[in-house]
RNA sequence: GCGCCCGUAGCUCAGUUGGAUAGAGCGUUGGCCUCCGAAGCCAAAGGCCACAGGUUCGAAUCCUGUCGGGCGCGCCA
């Protein structure tokens, strides 16, 4: 029996728990492999958890549902993890948990590593290393985030940072830093470099032919021109790390991808193509043709030139074979749903992804302006994201130094890092990925509701309890007695960590994350507010101290699995 | 034209294999600091879940159609 109400001193899921119980209570009830469909309570009334199964299991094994579900019940007995076991309605089994069950696997806070630990290749971020990271790289976050959940949850994540160092631009870059070098100054502003690059490719024959030709000599490994495209690289790479150090984006030079490193791959792709018959040439370009796909995938281009599509396909291929990976997570914006649907398919096709290895395109939406349109500045570029990054943090340390003008000018700026920093990428993260949003500074700044704001307020008041008390949280080591609902509540809430981390895991969605930590602060708070912590008496302020002390834990632990920051006071 | 995604409170969004009276936050209205941080808590008001059919014990969720929006659709990445 799964778990069999055993005390374990680790983060469970209580969710896979009630499922083993249900599950063998169903079977003792006479309906074998019955799904209990658990899920959490809908309301507060109907107690934590529910179990949903009775309804369409009575219908397979032909009797009533109600009849089944106190089956069920009766079956289960007398159980220490429930408090009370329900029927209600047209038969949920509605479930407390009981006090001792809730103090007993609250002793720690230790992430439960999975049992089936997979090799899995996370890919995003990806910018394009001819321009400056834009507004649309916030969504590195999700990708982050989603890396550094799967690693907490015991598996083998391998980052990988697909750059687009390659193709047609950088003949025309390159051709333009070779004339400009003296004034090499203008690389402060890749996006500058790049619009005078383009002005001359656009309205200079001359300059448009010699950048075609340096794209040729640079894939040819002309050494001069790699050189020249080296130094741009470099530049520009130097800028991506910049950004990713103030994001705190986990995604070092280690989990570089470039394109570039497929370039003498790319004739073995097509090659191999070829020799799995897959290739048609149409109008002077290599495609592949596929049944269940209504357009092609262009491979090489009639001029010969390769594709962002050949990259592609020999990066899934080095992923599977060199890598081992059992799953490739792709972040990438929606808009490249086609694409990658493509890729896979083709891939599949020719083998470059072994038959084990799952490919997952997990999309994410556009962050568009008050007017619903692409977030542009005033005069209709694009917004930096570090220009953006830096408002973050200057409209914080104006919000914290007004609530807390006694704070000296160091910690106040460290701390609208820590709060600026945080509100955006949890805007970001907070969302279903796939929806578009609309970045709006009053809305994420106001900090209220469901912001990052919320989530480091009440961490701060854990620690400053813990400062006020002059007491170490590491000391208190004995699982909490519960004594009233508001603290079952709580417990409950804590101990609910492990299945969201698990079901965010699964589908690849952070929000899940933090939507459960918004809720554990909630319950913190209301908490708080009705149970005094400091000034109860002997035993009770232990126990409630550690509750404190776990909500603090799991709060710091959740947000930094989100790269998000906390600090000991605001 | 075809394909993908979407349409939930005034606004921004949740809604986890179909489950009970559809939930938060913002904003609005009204309460709560002689007590551990009021960047907080409590309460009220606010919904034909775009529309119309269908599937079934049960649909915001699944299917079909209509309307409305976003995005994509062979030699960019």
């Amino acid at each position: 029996m799964a778990g069999g109400g055993s005390l374990h001193p680790r983060r469970m899921n209580l969710r896979s728990f009630l499922h083993g119980r249900i599950e063998a209570a169903f079977e003792a009830a006479g309906v074998a492999g019955a799904e209990p469909m658990i899920g959490v309570a809908t309301r507060p009334e109907f107690g934590d958890y529910q179990a949903n199964g009775a309804m369409a299991a009575a219908r397979t094994a032909r009797t009533q549902p109600r009849k089944l579900a106190e089956g069920v019940v009766e079956a289960l007995g007398d159980v220490d993890f429930a408090e009370t076991l329900a029927v209600a309605g047209p038969g949920f089994v509605n479930i407390t948990l009981s006090p001792a069950f809730v103090s007993a696997h609250l002793a720690n806070v230790e992430i439960e590593p999975t049992l089936h630990p997979e090799r899995i290749v996370v890919d995003y971020s990806a910018p394009n290393l001819a321009k400056e990271m834009h507004v649309g790289h916030l969504r590195t976050t999700i990708g982050d985030a989603m890396a550094r959940i799967l690693e907490a949850l015991g598996h083998h994540v391998i980052r990988q940072n697909h750059v687009g160092d390659w193709g047609t631009q950088f003949g025309m870059l390159v051709a333009h830093l070779e004339d400009v070098q003296e004034a090499a100054p203008e690389l402060k502003d890749l996006e500058v470099f790049y619009a005078q690059a383009r002005r001359r490719f656009d309205s200079d024959n001359d300059f448009a032919d010699r950048a075609r030709r340096t794209v040729v000599a640079l894939q040819r490994g002309d050494e001069r021109v790699r050189a020249y495209w080296r130094r741009f690289i470099d530049i520009s790479l130097a800028h991506c790390r910049s950004v990713y150090e103030i994001l705190d984006i986990t995604l070092g030079d280690e989990d570089l991808d470039a394109e570039s490193r497929y370039n003498d791959d790319l004739p073995n792709v097509i090659a191999d193509l070829e020799s799995a018959g897959l290739v048609t040439v149409d109008d002077g370009a290599k495609c592949v043709f596929l049944d269940e796909l209504e357009t092609p995938l262009i491979v090489q281009k009639r001029d010969g030139g390769y594709l962002y599509a050949t990259t592609d396909l020999a990066s899934v291929r080095y992923r599977s074979e060199h890598y081992r990976a059992d799953r490739i997570l792709y972040f990438v914006d929606s808009r490249q749903s086609l694409h990658f649907r493509q890729l896979f398919a083709v891939a599949r096709k020719a083998g470059f992804a072994r038959e084990t290895c799952k490919l997952e395109h997990h999309p994410f939406g556009a962050i568009l302006g008050r007017d619903n349109r692409p977030f542009k500045t005033r005069s209709g570029d694009v917004v930096k994201l570090a220009d953006l990054l830096d408002e973050a943090v200057r409209r914080a340390r104006a919000l914290v130094t007004e609530r807390n003008p006694e704070l000296d000018s160091e910690e106040a700026d460290r701390i609208a890092r820590v709060v600026g920093i945080g509100a955006v990428k949890y805007t970001d993260v907070s969302k279903h990925r796939a929806s578009d949003y609309v970045f709006d500074w009053d809305a994420m700044l106001n900090f209220d509701g469901n912001t990052a704001l919320y989530l480091q307020y009440a961490y701060a008041r854990i620690r400053s309890l813990f400062r006020r008390g002059g007491i170490d949280p590491r000391c208190l080591t004995d699982a909490p007695a519960i004594s009233n609902d508001t603290e079952r509540r709580l417990g409950v809430s804590l101990l609910r960590f492990q299945e969201t981390l698990e079901q965010a895991a699964s589908e690849a969605l952070p929000h899940y994350l933090t939507g459960y930590l918004h809720g554990l602060a909630g319950d913190f708070t209301r908490f708080y507010e009705t149970c005094p912590v400091l000034n109860a008496p002997a035993p009770v302020r232990d126990h409630r101290l550690k509750l404190c002390a776990l909500t603090g834990e799991t709060l710091r632990k959740g947000l930094g699995l989100l790269g998000i920051g906390t600090v000991e006071r605001m």
